[in-house]
DNA sequence: ATAGATGCAAACTCTTTGCAGGTCG
DNA sequence: CGACCTGCAAAGAGTTTGCATCTAT
């Protein structure tokens, strides 16, 4: 769904040894884009791998980020993990509480306008959209901006 | 420092109460900007009221925030509270973990375009930019990426 | 007077860590 | 074989909740 964003050879490069938790772990993150939380992941790879633990998961979702093979998100729920590490931005819906990748805004002079206002570095910028996706909208209601729980 | 940006009256008027350790709560977050946690405010509430409870910070935080009086951020470490409630965006330093805030980028079309490409109710949006502060980078030095622990 | 708020302690949720044993290369 | 990794269980960190008591209005 989501394409490989970076080589796995980098990982052996490094010292580091490609377990099959670990690339389940990495192949349940890339193959959704739901963005998922550890919990997540966890439930996923449990179904192959019935005996992996919770603390592997969070172990590898937390090595793979530092590395690069993995985006990291924090969210009023908790982390949340993304396999497309190109550069985009997010909408969440308020209603569902799902978070849609949406291409980023490719503005190279919003920082260097930043950088020049403030005297500050400017490495990075991420937009975040709010409001009502689609399916939400049919089915009409109000936006209940109710607390979101675990996924 | 940070201006009033909604009345009090509005809590009385919802059949909410004005207590000492609200007052303060709200106080707190208003005189800093230091976009703080719950952790944060808690000791600088206990200077004035040393019988405060956490409990009491949270449930105050979190119900404000839900008025409308202050905004509520996710953070890797947690959540922070902002009682700068107008339209502003942030600047994360990589270096110090600071959060700035900085202007909004008042672009009413960047909204109006996402939702005709997606289909989406788009109600908000803000840009989070990463980099490395002026302070930090007067120091030199890498830029270092650790993550940050609890303020 | 009385609905709403508080303090305290316990419960909860998510994440991290120590350690003995297992495994990739 | 040896460094790295895993499962398990326990500990941490932050936040929420139940309940008896207190207090704004």
């Amino acid at each position: 769904m989501i394409p490989n964003n970076k080589g796995l050879d980098t990982l052996r490069a490094r010292g580091l040894r490609l377990t099959r938790p670990r690339r389940l772990i990495l192949d349940v993150v890339r193959a959704t884009d739901a963005h998922p939380t550890a919990a997540f992941v966890y439930r996923r790879v449990r179904r192959r791998l019935p005996r992996v633990s919770l603390a592997t998961v969070h172990r590898n979702l937390r090595m793979l980020a530092a590395e690069g093979f993995l985006a990291e998100r924090a969210d009023e729920a908790g982390m949340r993990f993304d396999g497309n590490t190109g550069p985009h931005d997010h909408f969440t819906c308020l209603a569902c509480g799902r978070i849609y990748d949406v291409p980023a805004r490719a503005e190279a002079g919003v920082r260097r306008r930043l950088a020049a206002r403030t005297g500050f570095e400017v490495l990075d910028h991420r937009t975040e959209y709010y409001g009502r996706c689609g399916a939400c909208r049919r089915q009409g209601g109000r936006s209940p901006v109710t607390r979101q729980r675990r996924s």
